[in-house]
Parts: structure tokens; C-alpha cells; sequence
DNA sequence: ACCTGAACACCGTTCAAGT
DNA sequence: ACCTGAACACCGTTCAAGT
């Protein structure tokens, strides 16, 4: 790839991100185009479409994500691991609340802009596994919880972090689901 | 309103009912009114635009939110109040993951398409406010649990509901809230 | 009063022409 | 190889003409 199509490259990812935060709800190709100074031929040429576009931020963002879920492993045994666990949620849900971008792409995007990121989701839930499992080895995590069951679990707060409204929180609401996961002190 | 009006207000909206029952995530308002027997001028007559069609589907589900809230105070005190209150959700939950309408309104509305029920939220907001305070009088519901968080967790619940993947069950995401939910045994 | 559908606007996507 | 932007398609919405 020559150093120009790379520059362009991010340059269209770096210009979706800025338009995203500044508040709109969605933004048209054109617009990204503008903002990253190439025509939409060229944004076409480096993303098949608009999803393939969202799916890209949605792959980086997952490489957060995987970076939190290490950090928590690492941190074992040290920190307790439903502790551990707990931390990479608030800050994976954190990071989702700091990106606007990404939570258009998570709130409605189709299978394609998940397809995208197929190989981080799946260290994810291999990261998430390791980690579940070790928080039920000590009693911490409820028994019959479920690895398969963050991603589900995230996707609730994120529809919440997506959706302000006065009265809500999205900090209670995953304290609330991590009340829910902690396991029952046992008589 | 004259009848043959009342007739085609009627079939707009189930025609919007059905159309999205079938299975497509988003539906043209032309096939909608092709479906209802009517042209597009009609359905336009008939609903300011799309948020304000999409807003009625809204209004409709949450009377029948409402009706399952009155039935759980109704079945005070026999039934225990959480029990009562958590059928409710359950019913809720059901309710709307059977209506694709009413799940695409959900998750793709703006501001607007809440507006045109607000009437029957507010009432769902007091019908839940009594609930959640019977609840907590019985201790049952955790003390630090809010009215408001009602909504909220329903919220995250209908996004697992309208993102269905093959390792995702949302009664299981409903009774993990509710298990966060419920008071701790007291010492 | 209410209905109709052609016409317009907006935005995702393509492609012929350029460097 | 890569870039450009005019052109096309699709869909939400309007409005002049009809009953």
C-alpha cells in the first residue's frame, strides 16, 4: 500500500470518529469523505461500505477491550478474581461511553460490521472464559453464570450508555448486573 | 373522523405491524401504505412522519406494560411483592419480544418517537414507583434500588431481545437483573 | 374531508475519466 | 496504483390535482 492510500486510511478512520463525537446522531459518507479531505471514491476504494467502515471501529475498539480483559488476568491472583473482573467491565463500559462512534456501530449495526471483528471477538470470549472460570474456581462469580453471558450483559449497558435520559445511569445499571453475577455468600 | 379515516388509520398501523413481523429490520413507509391499501399521501394524513407512526406502535405496547404493572399490584398482598413485580418484567419482556415493531421503535427511536407515549409512560413510571416501594417495604427489593431503574434495566433486556446470537438468551439476562435485584438474606 | 401518486431531497454506492 | 466527483438508486416527505 502506498504511503498516501495509508494516510487516507486513517485519516477517514480518525475524520468518522471526530464527526461521531461532535454529537450527530449518524453522519452521511460524504461528510466523513469532506471531513478526511478525500472524495467518497476514495473512501469506497479503502471500505466496501458503510458497515465495513463501522466494523473497523468496532475492531479497534475490542482491542481495548482485550487489552482490559489481559490487564485482569495479569493482575491474578493477586486481586480477587471477581474484583479483577469486575474492573475490566467498568472500564471496557467506560471506554464504549468516551467513543460515540463505536456505539453508533454496536447499537446499529448489522452482522457485516461484526463480521469485521470476528478474530477480536473471539479472543474476547476466550479472554472472558479464562477469566469467568477463574472467578468461579473461588467462589466469587455465581456458579451457574455463564461466559457467553458478558457479551450479553455489555450489550444491556451499552444500550443504556447510548440512550441518556435524565433519571438514568449506566454506572448503577452495570452495578447492578455485577450485584446480580457476584456470587451468594454461602450459609 | 370520518369512517372510511378510521378504517386506513387502523390497517396503517397494522400494516406496520405486520410488515415488520416478517422479518426485514427496517421497512419503507411506501410498502407500508401499498400493504394498508393506501398511497403514501394517506399514510402522511394519517402520521406527521415515520417517528410518529413508530410512536403509536410505542404507545400501544407500553398499555400493555401498564395493564401487567395494575395486575401485579392487584395480586397484593397475596402474592409477594417481588414475585409480583418480577412477573411483570417477565411479561414485559415476552410482550415485547414477540412485537418486531414495537423492538425496532425501541432501539432506532429518537426523542420523538418517545414523546407521542408519554402519557403512558408517566403512568408506567407511577404504576413502577408503587410496585418498587411494596417491594422494598417487604424487603425483598434491595433499599438502594430506584423506580427509575425499572425502565433502564428493560432497556438493556430489549437489546438482547432484538440482538439475537445463537449463545444469548435474554430470560437469562432478565433473571440475572432480577437476582441483582432482590435484597440479600440479612445476617 | 379525505385520497392519490408524481416529484423532490437526501444519502449510500458506483464508475468513467483523470493523475 | 490510486484518486475524483458526477450520476444512479432508494426511501422519506411534500403537494398539486382529484373525489
Amino acid at each position: 500500500m502506498r504511503a498516501d492510500a495509508r494516510r487516507n486510511h486513517e485519516r477517514i478512520l480518525e475524520a468518522a470518529r471526530e464527526l461521531f463525537a461532535e454529537g450527530q446522531h449518524d453522519v452521511p459518507m460524504e461528510e466523513i469523505a469532506r471531513r478526511a479531505g478525500v472524495g467518497v471514491g476514495t473512501l469506497y476504494r479503502h471500505f466496501a461500505d458503510k458497515e465495513a467502515l463501522m466494523g473497523d471501529l468496532v475492531r479497534e475498539r475490542f482491542l481495548v477491550f482485550n487489552e482490559n480483559l489481559r490487564d485482569a488476568l495479569a493482575a491474578l491472583p493477586q486481586t480477587p478474581a471477581f474484583e479483577a473482573l469486575a474492573l475490566a467491565l467498568r472500564q471496557n463500559a467506560t471506554s464504549v461511553a468516551e467513543d460515540a462512534a463505536t456505539r453508533f456501530a454496536f447499537m446499529t449495526g448489522e452482522e457485516r460490521v461484526f463480521a469485521a471483528a470476528a478474530a477480536e471477538m473471539d479472543e474476547f470470549r476466550t479472554l472472558a472464559a479464562e477469566l469467568v472460570g477463574r472467578a468461579k474456581e473461588c467462589g466469587e462469580l455465581r456458579a451457574d453464570f455463564d461466559a457467553a453471558d458478558i457479551p450479553m450483559v455489555m450489550c444491556g449497558v451499552c444500550a443504556t450508555i447510548d440512550r441518556p435520559k435524565p433519571d438514568w445511569d449506566w454506572r448503577r445499571h452495570l452495578e447492578l448486573v455485577l450485584s446480580g453475577m457476584r456470587a451468594r455468600a454461602t450459609g
